[in-house]
DNA sequence: AATAGTTTCAAACAGTTGTTTAAACTCGGG
DNA sequence: CCCGAGTTTAAACAACTGTTTGAAACTATT
């Protein structure tokens, strides 16, 4: 049975033109001949388009955690040091040279998310938050509300994420030589561990910072002053 | 001569459309019908699709300056006043109800440039970017690379980005009552402040460690200036 | 070698795409 | 009144879309 191999040079042409293009944007025609297989395949072994698309997030997520498992830290590592490898395998995922599509694919849905998003939250974003919410509550001097750890989570996977979005705009804001010396994996990781420490350990000791009462948003008037004093 | 109140229609009916499906999926049908013109308008007023999209994005950068332009602050202002009221204005614009397209379309842009994006970059995305680095240079304690520079202003741009890109994933991860008590405009604003503030003044002090250790970055000589080279 | 089941293929189908065309309409000035 | 430049319209065009089809090619068991 060749019929596996075939499906699965299917999933990973398509996986690669679904990220380039989007689902509507991309063709089966393109992916069929980037397969190098006739335009019928998609159908025969699929059923339709959508469904090659379903099989291809699903195939995605899969081969994403395979290859990059998030690590089980025993008790004698640091929080610290945990924040920092966390931060090191989601740039990896991320911005990983090989198999780039399955995290452009997971982009789009992020983005826009479509059916295949339900799951794709259920399965891989949700448990990779409640980890990083764990490393979070360890790291933070005083114990916080659920909502501020969500923020200071989404500050950590912000800034990762935003190295994958504008993947291609960044360079152009930054010379060739600056992207290879201080923008690789490693020294990013470094920076956004570092950057994201010092802020979570300073978190919640100088008071109640989100206070800043409901006042209106013209940029004119002046916005909350922020009433803690560093 | 309702000609340029067409035109207008139409570039606004296509921003729309063009932010809800990119360039390719969006039709100029639907574009159209959603603008009341006949489907042969766009190729009367633009010439072609690629022309009217190109005349969107310049519409959309320039409206969204106008209504919301950053503000000029007196040296009175301090500078973590400044860093506040920068993210606050990046995440009105980001985020703000109305005319939501604009910055949707920006950030298609962003994420996969096209021909619309090299003049959006100059224009747009770099007056910004300096004008936060400058914010981060009177913040950082002991002065630092321009790449360290870089590296900070983009962890303040990355928290912000990350809730326009997911936009419609967030709300997955959280209550839908907490979105709308701490994870709206002013409140995202004051959180994402005081992390980069935090993060930002404790920067260049206590040196770095965290596993790969680079001997790196402490304030290296100024600037190795772009050279330039192609 | 013959058979039955599976896989591949070129061709065709119906619908949508951007764009063009030529006729119809609008409306102020002669 | 008609004119004619500017505008709008429905219809048509060719190219492309996902999908179907029926026969050919292939594989494996008898």
């Amino acid at each position: 049975m060749a019929s596996d191999t075939v499906k699965h040079q299917i999933l990973t042409a398509a996986g690669s033109v679904f990220a380039d293009h989007g689902f509507k944007s991309a063709t089966v025609r393109e992916i069929c001949k980037s397969a190098s297989v006739n335009v019928a395949a998609v159908n025969y072994y699929f059923g339709d388009k959508q469904q090659l698309y379903l099989e291809t997030v699903r195939l995605a997520h899969r081969l994403k955690t395979e290859r990059l498992p998030m690590p089980k830290w025993p008790d004698s590592v640091s929080p610290k040091e945990q924040l920092h490898q966390y931060v090191h395998v989601m740039l990896q995922r991320m911005l990983g040279e090989q198999d780039l599509w399955q995290t452009r694919l997971m982009m789009r849905e992020v983005m826009r998310p479509t059916d295949a998003c339900r799951s794709l939250v259920e399965d891989y974003f949700r448990p990779q938050f409640e980890r990083l919410l764990k490393i979070v509550d360890q790291l933070v001097p005083n114990p916080v509300s659920e909502e501020k750890s969500h923020q200071l989570a989404f500050s950590v996977i912000g800034q990762c994420f935003f190295y994958l979005a504008a993947r291609d705009t960044v360079p152009m804001m930054i010379t060739e030589e600056e992207m290879k010396t201080h923008f690789a994996i490693d020294e990013l990781a470094n920076h956004i561990a570092n950057f994201a420490f010092a802020a979570i350990s300073s978190s919640g000791i100088g008071g109640d910072e989100s206070g800043s009462s409901r006042q209106n948003n013209r940029q004119q008037s002046n916005t909350a002053k922020a009433k803690n004093v560093p």
